[in-house]
DNA sequence: CGCTGAATTGACGGACATCAAGATGTGTGG
DNA sequence: CCACACATCTTGATGTCCGTCAATTCAGCG
């Protein structure tokens, strides 16, 4: 499997944040009064191996964390979309690397000041606790994939984001079919050939190659094992 | 893949508990300073679904957790070894099921009179919060296993029970096949061959089918991908 | 002993990876 | 606006790793 690393990291357009933007900002889980930055497509954010200084909370566009290992295989642990915080991870360093998916705009605080500040509010120290016990459970979760057949992956994906973008009978896909296969642990191949199949199957429709429509979800869930 | 649920079960020798025995407690990592309690091998500690009002320690022996998906496949996700915290898991029900894999000698403390103690006491505090994300790196690291080759795999196992076992050039597991291949996502067959495999190639040996000797650990290493 | 569960070994097939070639977009410059 | 370049996606042919099915060996225990 050859995740090609290089090609990969080909179409960066420079620019790694821009001017402040005060957009509007998404209900926030955290106190997150922090710096809005935006990062272009497939620009790093932060590195594995670098000291974790802060949090960070998606307003628009999408993320992807990932750790390579040394074959050059990657292996995409999570998508995060508006709303969702990431950043989180263990000790005092980054344990993946985190990207942009498409042109993302993010909030950025200091983990110090949100940790200093936890340690009176009894509110945010809640908060934190769960927002790391539910990357736990995340992570559980997205282990018993790897164990499933490739259709089953690949439904539990699409049903996955469908929950996430709390979507009508279509969603679009922020991400491309080489995300989707690191996320899934399989090749583009077969994420490509599975999706003919649920379209030959009547399961979903593709508009485009990135915006699938939902034909048949009760076939999905039986699908998802 | 088959992972016979009922040949699992069948095996089960009851007592699930027997009288108090004060042995020689591990390095208390929390104030662990609950009732020890004994299970006999494949008896379940916890269920997935019930509430979680327990925190565990091993003490002696080896515990799995793990999680059914509907089509009969198990995956485990952890095996607690002596001293190793369990129980930790998200909110207030647990996500997976837990048994002793041996005889096993485990400390039960109330979570909540931790939890109570934890708002006092600041180390505590810290060192659940340490607990949790380790358990969390755990996680991380166990996933990204499920994307290597039944070799990689197998070879990291290997590994990873050497560390924690803080043994010289031989370990004992305490584990089943069926069990090493429901955490590494294969099935026994594959096991079995893989380890016959290494022994062939001089890598290790097994002096019983639970016991293995290191020859050659750089390889080992090298397999681990 | 014989019985039983655990582990190993072999033969075979299938699901997915790999290799390779189109097809479909998508951006850029003339 | 078109033409070209380049990335992304799809589709096909072939190989291989590992799962499945089945038989044999091995270890523990009444």
């Amino acid at each position: 499997m050859m995740t090609n690393a290089a090609a990969l990291k080909s179409s960066i357009n420079t620019r790694p944040s821009a001017p402040v933007r005060t957009g509007p900002l998404p209900e926030s889980p955290l106190g997150l009064m922090g710096a809005p930055m935006r990062f272009a497509r497939n620009i790093e954010i932060y590195g594995e191996g670098e000291p974790a200084e802060y949090l960070y909370q998606v307003v628009c566009g999408a993320v992807r964390t990932y750790r390579m290992l040394d074959n050059g295989r990657r292996q995409i642990g999570a998508f995060y979309l508006p709303g969702d915080v990431f950043g989180v991870e263990a000790g005092d360093v980054h344990l993946s690397s985190a990207e942009a998916v498409c042109d993302a705009q993010v909030l950025v605080v200091k983990r110090r000041a949100v940790m200093a500040r936890a340690e009176h509010e009894r509110d945010l120290a809640k908060q934190l606790w769960t927002l790391t016990v539910r990357e736990l459970q995340r992570v559980q979760e997205h282990s018993l994939v790897l164990i499933k057949s490739a259709e089953e992956r690949v439904a539990g994906f699409l049903l996955e984001m469908a929950d996430r973008n709390s979507s009508a009978g279509a969603i679009e896909l922020r991400m491309s079919r080489q995300d989707i296969a690191d996320y899934l642990g399989l090749t583009i191949e077969t994420v490509s050939r599975t999706f003919t199949q649920l379209v030959q199957s009547g399961t979903i429709a593709l508009e485009s190659s990135r915006r699938i429509v939902f034909r048949n979800r009760a076939a999905l869930n039986r699908l998802n094992g």
